[in-house]
DNA sequence: CTGAAAGCGCTTACAG
DNA sequence: CTGAAAGCGCTTACAG
């Protein structure tokens, strides 16, 4: 591997100056005759040149590389949304630098702070805990940040969320056709951020009725704690769970249980992850608009004058609460 | 935002040179008295200097940053490689720039030409199709590559992949202890790839017993094709499925036609994803040591002379087999 | 052990 | 419309 192809050597084969190949190549800021720029293109194709956007950053102080800090890229939910936030960015010509925090304060902020030093244009941050404000500190080094999922709240950084409430009530309303009066709610370990905002709404909902289960974010902790509801014949006869995960759990504790859903047992998530579609049976969800959540917070951290409407959450009757195949 | 904090400041304030605060700041590659290393330190601190990446990767010629392309971090199989890259790179202080082909021959290009316009230090390839070589690529720009999961495999470019014949040898072997001797394999569409050499490992292991089914690697897709085939009476009584994503569609779409598991058809997947321990009911996999893998793939990147000895694949025994709860 | 200075490959005022 | 040259913030020979 020679030395690489430069816009000098472009230039000198073009006959022309760097300044005239940098303006071809981005299409300005100055114009360029078209016969100059048909050369200028030529040589550049004829020399194989790749642009060094290292080179181009350093001195245009903008790298078009976007960072996205997230709890857990293998949770469904999180997927989903970096998988539609990486094709937002694409549509806008950014790469993506994708960092996964792991529900650590500590390791959120280090990924932050790496991703400074790589000099991002913005950064994403999709975290589980706002545990503390790692946008503040985006914003002192100048660099637009924008919160998804969840954030402090503080109306500092601009926030994008799911539509809890939408969700819980839309859950608790069709639970009820089904004729289901006592439903209970499968919350997570603790009552923070968003989902932990989804219990307060049920609560609401319900009127004080329903009954409050907990377990952690997760399918296996929530697999195992239907098994136990089954021994201790306390299994309720319909649950709204906090998050797919937590549904997707209830589903195969159910399974392993000899519990049949939805006859047994009625469940519904409040996230529409793309897993909820092929479950067994297929999981009924109060589903947030992820691709659209994940673009809105794309417009927002390149144009923080882009609207953004309030998501609304949307039902998806499937078979795990009661409704009968399509 | 004040004008960003540079070598030159903190050299300034700690009365050296700025040849002297590189030093310190990489521990190298000249030694520092610890008296001025303190106070270099000390005035970095202070003023809240923040390395610039860019810069010194401009100059080093070395940006600290890897590219993954892959097919699609939705599939879980993607997805827990992809999660366990990045965890492997943090371990060597790289960071991780994201791609996802989507099955697409030229998004894979063009991916591939980003990252190489990026600089970064090397590639990581993920794809479902070795369509074109785009390691090669890679490499005339004199920048290694690692393909993981599948390649090209002409030898040129390191290749991990995972234990296909192992799989599908211990799936086969399993389900004749339950007494299956009709086992029907779960193909893709056609036959390329690692995942089409399952096919093949399959008819030999069968012994040319097997009934051979067909359908994209979803799990839309399986839940059809099982559906359609219970419709038809042609349900098998056991089935291997090529991918973990096509086992899990057979399980929602035995549940939605009523087709008991394993009691009516007994199912296993061959990936060993994340998912498939939390399916109703939980799956028997011949899984893949996925984070292995992608260690290998990252070691091998960093430093070719890197032994990788072949993955193997290990049975899971869960309940979608006819083996009993744990 | 330390300093002065060149240079990585671009973009962008500035001057023509 | 085009060119000559400065400068982005680092690292690294080179000289001391």
């Amino acid at each position: 591997m020679s030395r690489q192809i430069t816009v000098a050597d472009v230039a000198r084969r073009a006959g022309t100056s760097t300044a005239v190949v940098s303006y071809v190549m981005n299409n300005g800021p100055r114009p360029v005759a078209a016969a100059t720029r048909a050369r200028v293109l030529a040589a550049a194709e004829e020399l194989g040149y790749r642009p060094n956007r290292i080179a181009r950053a350093l001195r245009s102080r903008t790298t078009g590389v976007v960072g996205l800090v997230l709890a857990d890229a293998l949770n469904p939910y999180f997927g989903a949304l970096a998988r539609h936030v990486e094709q937002a960015l694409a549509g806008h010509g950014r790469l993506m630098l994708i960092g996964n925090a792991g529900y650590s304060a500590e390791r959120q902020r280090h990924l932050v702070e790496r991703f400074l030093e790589a000099r991002v244009d913005g950064l994403l941050i999709t975290s589980a805990d706002a545990g503390d404000d790692v946008a503040a500190h985006a914003r002192a080094a100048g660099v637009p940040a924008v919160y998804l999922h969840n954030g402090p709240g503080d109306g500092e950084t601009p926030l994008v969320t799911a539509d809890n409430a939408g969700a819980v009530r839309e859950a608790v309303a069709h639970l009820r056709e089904h004729g289901h009066r006592d439903i209970a709610f499968l919350a997570g370990p603790q009552d923070i951020g968003p989902v932990g905002r989804r219990r307060e709404i049920f609560q609401e909902a319900a009127g004080g009725r329903g009954t409050l289960l907990r377990s952690a974010y997760s399918r296996a902790e929530a697999d195992a704690l239907i098994r136990r509801l089954a021994t201790e014949g306390a299994v309720p006869s319909a649950v709204i769970a906090a998050t797919d995960e937590q549904a997707i759990g209830v589903l195969s504790g159910a399974c392993a249980a000899g519990l049949p859903v939805p006859g047994r047992i009625a469940v519904v998530g409040l996230d529409g992850t793309p897993d909820s579609a092929h479950t067994a049976p297929t999981l009924t969800v109060a589903g947030q608009p992820l691709e659209t959540m994940a673009r809105q917070a794309v417009d927002l951290l390149l144009d923080p004058a882009t609207p953004h409407p309030p998501t609304v959450a949307t039902l998806v009757r499937r078979r795990s609460c009661g409704c009968a195949d399509r």
